[in-house]
Order: C-alpha cells, then structure tokens, then sequence
DNA sequence: ATGCCTACCAACCGATCGGTCAGTTAGATT
DNA sequence: AATCTAACTGACCGATCGGTTGGTAGGCAT
C-alpha cells in the first residue's frame, strides 16, 4: 500500500498486486461470469497466490461486487467528460450514440460483466449499492435528451428515446460478434455504416413519407 | 422410455424423467448459467437420482447444449405459425413485434439463455450446431420484412430494421426487471404503452416535421 | 531493539464438483 | 424360462472449490 523508494520505482514500470488482481478479475468474470471464475485463476493470472487474494479481499463475493462497482464508475466518469452544449436533437443524438458506442468498446469487460448481471435472475445488482449509480447514469442520460425534448414529435417521451439508444449501442455490442455471420445472409452493414442507418432511422422513421395531396 | 400399460397412465398425469430433467435443467440454466449448477441440483429438481442424469447425457456439457438447442427449435416452431400474408409495413411491424415480444414472456427460460450465451467471450453458440438455427431464424425475419420494403425510405435496409426490432424486445425482456425502477426517474411507461411508442418511433421517427415551405 | 502493521505465501480444511461403477428392477424378445 | 436392454440407484473417485491457518519478510514508529 505505502510506496517505499523500491515500491514507488517499482510502480512506475509494474502495478501493484491488487490491482493486478482487479484487472485480471475483471476480464475473467467478463469472460466467464462470477462461477466459471475460480479466485486460483485469478491469482495465477495476477502473479499472486490465492490466499493472498483473501488478504484483499475477504470473500470472492466481495471482489465481484468491487470489479463491479469499478465498472460503474468508470461509466459515470466518462460521461462527465461528455458535453452537449447548444447543440440540437440530431447533433445531440449522432453524439451520444457515438460516446456510448465508443464507451462500450473502449470498456468491453466492463460493459459485458453488467449485460452478464442483467441476464442473471437473482442479480446482485438490484440489491447492491451498484444499481443507484446505473440507476443515476441513466437518470443523466435521459436529462440530456429532455433538454431538447421540443423538438420531437408529441408523444415521444426523452426516456424512451434513451432507452433506445443505449438499448440498441448494448446489444449491439453483445452481438457483435454474431454480426459478420448474420451479415452474409441478412445483408447487415458494418458498424460505423450501420450506426448512421441506425440514426437516420430513429430520427426520421422507416416509412416513406407520402406526400400530403 | 417404453410406455407400458402402468406407464402410460403415469404419463397422463406426470412427466417422464427424461423431460423433468430437460425441464428442471432449463430453468436453473436460465437463471444461473452453466457453471452456476450443478448436475446434482438439476437431478434434485427433476426428482431422480444425479447417476440417472448421467444416464440420459454423457456430460454436463451434452446436457447443456440439447437443452439450448431446444429453445431455438421452439423459436423457430414459434416463427412458422406467424402469418404476414397481404399486410403492408406497418401492419407487419406492429404484428411482428407482438409476436416477438408474446415469445419472449412465454418462454422466458430458454430466452434467457440464449442472451447469457451471447455474453460469454467464447460462447458455445458458434461452434455447436445450435448456430446454424439462429442465423436461419434471423433470416427468416429479415424475409418477412424485405416483402414490403418498398414502403420504406430509400437507405433503411430491412435487415436493419429486424435486428433493430429484435434488439429492442430482446433488451427490453432482459432489463424488465429494471425497468420499474428506471421507470421512477425516468417515466418510463408500462409495457404495452411503451410498445406503442417504440413503434411510432420506428416508423415516423422522433424528430417533430419540419413542414415545407 | 522492539513491537507493530501490511503484504504475502505454502499448506491445509471440509465440501462439492463432474463423472464412474456395480448392481437392481422391470418390460420386451426369444 | 432364459436373455437382453433401458431406466434407475447408492456408493464411490480424484480433482477442485472457497476459505483458513500459521508463519515469513520488511518498512516504520517508538
């Protein structure tokens, strides 16, 4: 914890054990969820022996909820970092779908350890001191939209479109992988060409406009 | 296997093992995920004896992969009683949507498992004959939409609008449970209403018309 | 120098894991 | 009547699980 002279040195070059294991804990449980992960693999991954995971942490509960917990944050964090100022319903949105988009992928351990608690039945998300901050996150996301809340249609409510947005940005990154094979039969665009479709679509609909007689 | 005489009338009013197993099996899978059961616990449920699982599938792993195979069947059986026949875009939409989303609550186990599959990293999904399924059912899909796509504007491809409608539904089923406490900050609107507005949004887009001068 | 604290580890614990095996039962086949 | 086979069980196996224990090494305040 306390950077000596060889500590600190060390620090520079090498990370400390604990957030090793947060780092590698992360990826693991990304990968293969809070029981494919055994807290042996995440010490050898960390270069740590076992019972010195259970130093830092006292149960393998606890270091989920934490890797967790850290995966939230960092959401929160990024999107401070977001600014929409003066801009419009589309510049607004065309924006927004690009810093999720650009989030998730940025953040891919993160992002599919919280779609893996969504899935679960039980999750420990919903009683967990980690649901307020997605909770708040979405509550942000939706306070951008209202902003400009007049220039939609009546009858489209800005949490809606929220929910869409991110809806569409998650699965699609969940799916991605399914993407390339579901492109040769369905004809799908690659991403950065899919995304302005997607945008086009939601701002404008699918219908074709028929001209009023 | 065999149904004698006693047997038969055991089948009227219970199930054999073989289905309790595959049913039981279901459930826990969809909610706790591969490595979060055990062959005991699926055993226990289905009330026989975990050497008797054994019996029927020579591994966990077997198990696992008849019992999601299962659910894509049952999509795709769902899929073959939707009729389409003569009706324009929006009428498809609106009735593609409810069926998708009638699918999903009716069969809320095998659902869930699909969605865990594609979370994990390296998913059983692509390499098992499973994959094939779900790329057909998608296809499928996208067909019904492609029939009328000529009533839509010119750069909406409807593979797109599958994977978008699809997508939706899919992370609405997943969030459900969210969705009441997101609904709190963000007045999100009860199911029905909330389809009601998803799919005015897909067709006439969320940006208020701008008339021509 | 002494005592104290944090970081760290090898060895160990009881429980449970996926899977095996020998054996029983009962209906079908000959 | 003898044989075969599918369905089923209890007891067991080695491995691994989450977690504990006892102890070492070293920086630091007294």
């Amino acid at each position: 914890m306390v950077p000596t002279l060889l500590a600190s040195a060390y620090e520079i070059s090498e990370k400390s054990a604990l957030t090793r294991i947060l780092l590698e804990a992360e990826a693991l449980f990304a990968q293969r969820g809070f029981d494919g992960v055994s807290i042996n693999e995440v010490a050898l991954a960390a270069g740590v022996c076992k019972a010195n995971v259970f130093h830092h942490f006292a149960t393998k509960q606890e270091l989920y909820e934490r890797v967790l917990s850290q995966s939230c944050e960092a959401f929160a964090r990024s999107l401070d970092a977001l600014e929409l100022k003066e801009q419009g319903l589309a510049a607004r949105l065309r924006r927004l779908m690009d810093w999720h988009n650009a989030f998730l992928y940025q953040r891919p351990h993160g992002t599919r350890l919280i779609l893996r608690e969504l899935t679960g039945s039980p999750t420990v998300l919903e009683s967990s001191p980690v649901f307020p901050l997605i909770q708040h996150n979405f509550d942000r996301v939706v306070a951008l939209l209202s902003e400009v809340s007049d220039e939609m249609r009546p009858g489209i409510s800005p949490a809606v479109v929220a929910k869409v947005v991110l809806s569409l940005n998650l699965f699609g990154f969940q799916t991605e992988r399914l993407n390339e094979k579901l492109a040769v039969s369905g004809a799908l665009a690659m991403r950065p060409e899919l995304q302005r479709q997607l945008l086009d679509l939601l701002l404008h609909g699918m219908q074709a406009q028929q001209l009023p007689p």
